[in-house]
RNA sequence: GGCAGAUUGCCCGAGCGGCCAAUGGGAGCGGACUGUAAAUCCGUCGGCGUAUGCCUACGUAGGUUCGAAUCCUACAUCUGCCA
């Protein structure tokens, strides 16, 4: 049963008015957001990454927005700590979380309280070192050596997850689970519910959105944040839309061009959003098109 | 007006007599996913349907051949050069 402090996640594909239906909800329930989406954590990546300005969140109180700089490294486990720690104590102030956004990793890391091996800077270097140096079939080879379950359950074309493989292996001795857990009951029981919408209309959103980022200044905001360091990071750099345009940067297509690939990479995205959250039954899922999708959405929650 | 070259599946682009429903790439669709996840990677990709099967397809129409996307003829459209 739902008490006044359960957590409510939104969760669901890019563009789809999750952040809308969270600030609704936290009028109406006394909440406050907990964002969820892993690129809106740095601080200087507005356009782009379609964050609510300032003066748009209605007064309401965000959590894990803005939080990072630019050059840093954005870590699920990191976030999982974190995040954590923000909804435990907004439980403890009588604020209901309301965690919203579309990372997946994040809301499943979030929910299910995995726990996530070790990392050392060192360890992942080396093996980065063999993946680029000898390849990506030498690092699989090393991780067959060390890891052969491992080894079996990624492909020996995934160089980045061979190298995590082979980063716990090393640092913690034991096998590298290289699946995911099964879904169980959310923590803190939090209701899960998911906003899709149909997907040619989702499409053109996208198309819509993308056009008002790059006509509002998403090139600005890029260069500004390559004086900032955005080309030393490693996660930032690779947002859809700041990617394409660093590209453009370095001369490698023109800016329409760049516009329609940052188009194709979100659409990319939604696909595979969608594939991770249809495997997780505990979402209840509403149609973002709803005419009075808050009145809709509280119904929801009150079967829970 | 003349000469030369082009026309391939949703798009780009190989193929230049049989091994072609047609190499590649992109898009689309499906999937995997434990510290970069807006990441990384895989499959599929004319239709029917699962059969060493049929149908429809390489600009259009006809022809040569046992057999054509591949050769010939005409037409259409586009491109370059000459007028």
């Amino acid at each position: 049963m739902r008490t006044v402090t359960t957590p409510i996640a939104i969760v669901g594909p890019t563009a789809t008015g999750k952040s809308d239906l969270g600030l609704a909800l936290a009028e109406r329930l006394g909440g406050e957001i907990v964002n969820i989406d892993a690129m809106q954590q740095y601080r200087g990546m507005d356009i782009g990454t379609a964050k609510l300005a300032p003066d748009e969140r209605r007064g309401i109180v965000h959590h894990r927005l803005d939080v990072l700089d630019i050059s840093e490294t954005a870590t699920v486990a990191n976030y999982q700590r974190d995040a954590s720690t923000d909804i435990e104590d907004m439980r403890r102030r009588g604020v209901v979380p309301l965690i919203v956004g579309g990372s997946m990793l994040y809301i499943q890391s979030l929910l299910d309280e995995w726990t996530f091996p070790a990392t050392d800077p060192a360890v992942r270097a080396k093996w980065e070192a063999v993946l680029n140096d000898e390849g990506v079939e030498a690092a699989h080879l090393a991780l067959r050596a060390a890891d052969p379950d491992a080894a079996a359950n990624i492909l020996p074309s995934d160089g980045r997850r061979i190298v995590r493989a082979l980063e716990v292996v090393e640092l913690t001795g034991k096998p590298f689970a290289a699946s995911a857990p099964t879904i169980g009951e959310p923590r803190w029981g939090t209701v899960i519910v998911g906003v899709d919408r149909d997907t040619d209309e989702l499409d053109r959103r996208i198309e819509l959105r993308t056009e008002r980022m790059f006509d509002s200044g998403l090139v600005d905001e890029v260069s500004s944040l390559v004086d900032s360091g955005l080309r030393d990071g490693v996660t930032a750099r690779r947002a859809i839309g700041y990617a394409q345009v660093l590209a453009h940067f370095d001369g490698e297509y023109d800016l329409a061009h760049a516009q329609e690939r940052a188009l194709i990479g979100t659409r990319r995205y939604v696909r595979r959003q969608r594939s991770w959250f249809r495997r997780d039954p505990r979402i209840l899922w509403v149609d973002g098109a709803d005419n009075d999708l808050l009145t809709t959405t509280l119904r929801v929650l009150e079967t829970r």
